[in-house]
This record gives C-alpha cells, structure tokens and sequence, in this order.
DNA sequence: TGGACCTCTTCAGCAAACCTTCAGGCAATA
DNA sequence: TATTGCCTGAAGGTTTGCTGAAGAGGTCCA
C-alpha cells in the first residue's frame, strides 16, 4: 500500500513511516500542508494520514482543497487531544477516521487498515474520460456503453491512468503502482499489459486511448483527439 | 424534539447535545444502558440515539429489553468501525437506522430527522433485485415467486449481497461481515457458501445471479443482466 | 440416551484464467 | 543505414475458483 504521512513532527513521522514499512507499505513523508496536498493530488497513494495542525495551511484547510478537487483519497487524521473541536469540522469534510495523539501504535495501523479497506469516503467513483467509463465500485468498464471484460491488473492499469489523465506516466511509476509488491517486473510484461489493454478497449478503433511516449512511457489523453 | 442520547464518550455526547439545541431540540444525556433504558421507558422522548458499545449492559440489550417492552421509540443507533456485524443484529432487533463512527455532524442531524420523521420502528425489510425477493423480518426468500429454503448462514449472505447490490464484494469484507465473530474462516469456506447459494437462487439458469470478480470478490447485478 | 438429520467447515483435485517471459519483427531516431 | 525502443504472437508456469466428498458439531425426537 502507498502512504502518505503529512506531519511536520519528524520524530513522529519517522516512527510511523518505520512501522509501515516493516509491515511492507511504501511510505512517503510531507511536513507541511502545502507539499502534502501537492502530493495527494499526484494520485499515487492509497491513503492519506494528515496531522491537523501544520504550519502553514493546516490540516482541515488540506482536506477542503483536496475534497474540492474531486480528490477521493482516503484520510486518517492525526489531533491533539486538547482539539476536539476540530474532529467535527474534519468529519463534516470528508475525513474517514481520526486518532488523538498519543496513540498506540497497534490501533494506528488498526484504524489505517480498517480506512483503507473500507475505501474512498464516496465510495462510488464513476471515472470518464473521452467515452470510457470506469466505475470502481460495480468493478465494471465500458466504451460506448460496451462492457468490457479486463483482468485485475489490466481493470488496476486503466484506473490509473485514468486518475491521471493528460499526464506522462513512466515506466518505473506505473511498475512501482501496479506491482508494488514485486518489483522485480520487466518493463515488456507492461507492454504486453498495455497491448492487451489496448485491443480491449480501443475495438477496432484507429487512433488507441493510450498513446505511447517514446522513450520515457505512456499517456492517456483527457480528451479524445481523433 | 425531545431527543434522548445514550453514550459514554462524554465528549461525543456532549458535542451531539450541544449541536442539536443549537437546533433547538431538547436533549437528555445519559451514560449507561440500564439508566438509559429506565429513560427511554418514561415515554417522554421522541428519539434515542443509542451507542452499541456501553458499559453495563450494552446497547443490543437495550434495545432487546425496550422492544420486549413494546415501546416503539424510534432508535438510532451509533457503532465503531470495526463492530460492523452488531448492525445486523441491531437491524433485527428494530433499530431505525444507524451510523458508524466517526461519522459528519452533518449526516448525523439527516439520519435524526429522517428516523423521527419515518416515526416508530418500520423496518424496510423486503429487499428485491431482479425476480429475487428477501424479507429480512419473516426470513423468507422467494425467486420468481418460487420459495426457498436457506439456510442461516446462507440468508445473511444474500442479504448482505442484496442490500450491497452493483457493488463488487471482496471476500475478506463478506468474510468480516457474514462470520464477525470468527475470523479464522478460510476463503474456500466462502466459496462452498456461494455454490451452495448459487444453485438455489439460480435454479436451471444459466446465468447466475451472483457474478465471480476473479482475483477480487463477488458481485451480485442491481439489474438482472442475461 | 441414541440415532437421524441438518448445517458448517475443510480438504484435495481439477480446469480455466491469468501472468510473465521469450524471441523475433517493426518503427522511429540519429 | 544502424541503432534503439517498442510491439507482437506464442508458450510455460502459476494462481484462482469450482467441485464432490467427508468429518465435526449441533438439534430434534423417539
């Protein structure tokens, strides 16, 4: 799982991100609201854990610009004890759970795996671009109203290309998403994943969705240039 | 509106009261089942909002012990993440609706006046995708009009499948849901369950109702798709 | 109490689906 | 034209889900 921790105590930040990556996780550290927010709209994490209090914008602040923004990733939100009024306003934002400060670290990881699990706090993300239509919660794809059978990892692939639309994503990125468990893949076993993605969604059409971006990776357009 | 909250989190409960009298309800709290259950029966309140999780006796008793009394307040009940199988048997029990913490002040004041407004414990119990009809009261499931019989652990897979329908189940979710207690269940138990619910729902179709997301989970249509 | 019956759970075997790699070919760039 | 990068068809190996069977535990009734 890909993890962002926006805090800007590094000893806490440190210890946390130690912790997840024992368990496997690929942690990756913010220390203000702004480079924190920046990163969650890069759309490469599953989960998002935000102390409310940050210098310069602040934790709540994060999550409005973020929820504005369309973004569905999850949060776990980090308070002080003495804040408690905050919860409510981070709630009524989007936030999908919260732990006070000090916590245990067993019932942080509980609570982070239960937010995870769980999903996007709208759950039913109907992602579109030109006439293709990814709907993660019904797990169903289609072009032109055609349904499409794709594999897991061809259905993980699209999604998230889909997310990042109109943006040049690498080799290196897409492996590290979409076998972040084993890394040890050769850049042809995505080629031969882009190929079999492409015939099933471009049927028979001249011009495919995914462009290829010669020597650096693929593409996938936000509009459909013919 | 005279509302009655039972909760031992004294910070919650006196973040819901304040909120509501801003509203201009009235509110009584209370920190315990047994006292909250002695409130409940005055007969002065037209809504108990209601933790599951109480010392004493906790909230299912509650409500057991105020329905075997034949009192018909309206209940909405409010539970941890992580005790999601209590909601089926809060359901059962006659609560009105429930919400899972941590949950937006915003949807808590809807889910108040949406229970108080529907008045007394009516239960939507008849759930129905396709020709398939469950009804969660009298435990009865029909196809076509044609009765089945299931089983227990049968009954509340299909519930959970119904009332989740379009919606791409993991096994691990179904697991956690339908065996709460017991989590030790093997994946290949849930796949003799599905078999065995597949050929009585399906009977002699072809296709059946309860699609296989391979390397994912379970599906069951919202619409009956040959 | 004992036996018939029902339900739950696990196991092992199997077939299909899927992933990954390879080797050769084609296309873009210098 | 040579080189590099990407595409392609096919093949092997692994994973996944389905299935029939059988034991364990519980319940009901004689």
């Amino acid at each position: 799982m890909h993890v962002l921790i926006v805090e800007d105590k590094r000893s806490l930040s440190k210890m946390l991100k130690t912790s997840l990556e024992e368990k496997g996780h690929t942690v990756v550290l913010s220390f203000d609201g702004l480079d924190g927010l920046a990163q969650a709209e890069t759309g490469h994490f599953d989960i998002m854990v935000l102390d409310i209090m940050l210098p310069g914008i602040d934790g709540l602040e994060v999550i409005r610009r973020l929820r504005k923004g369309k973004h569905q990733l999850p949060v776990l939100a980090l308070t002080a004890r003495d804040t408690v009024g905050d919860i409510v306003a981070a709630l009524d934002l989007g936030v999908d759970d919260y732990l006070t400060k000090p916590f245990a670290m067993a019932e942080f990881t509980a609570r982070l795996r239960a937010v995870a699990r769980k999903g996007p706090f709208v759950q039913d993300v109907r992602l579109e671009v030109a006439d293709l239509v990814l709907d993660s919660a019904s797990g169903q794809v289609s072009r032109s109203g055609v349904p499409l059978a794709l594999t897991r990892t061809q259905f993980a692939l699209l999604e998230y290309f889909i997310r990042r639309a109109g943006h040049v994503l690498t080799r290196e990125s897409i492996i590290e998403r979409i076998w972040s468990d084993n890394l040890d893949i050769e850049a042809n076993t995505l080629e031969v994943f882009i190929r079999s993605l492409r015939t099933k969604i471009d049927i028979d059409r001249k011009v495919s969705l995914i462009k290829t971006v010669r020597g650096v990776g693929y593409r996938m357009d936000a509009e459909d240039s013919v």
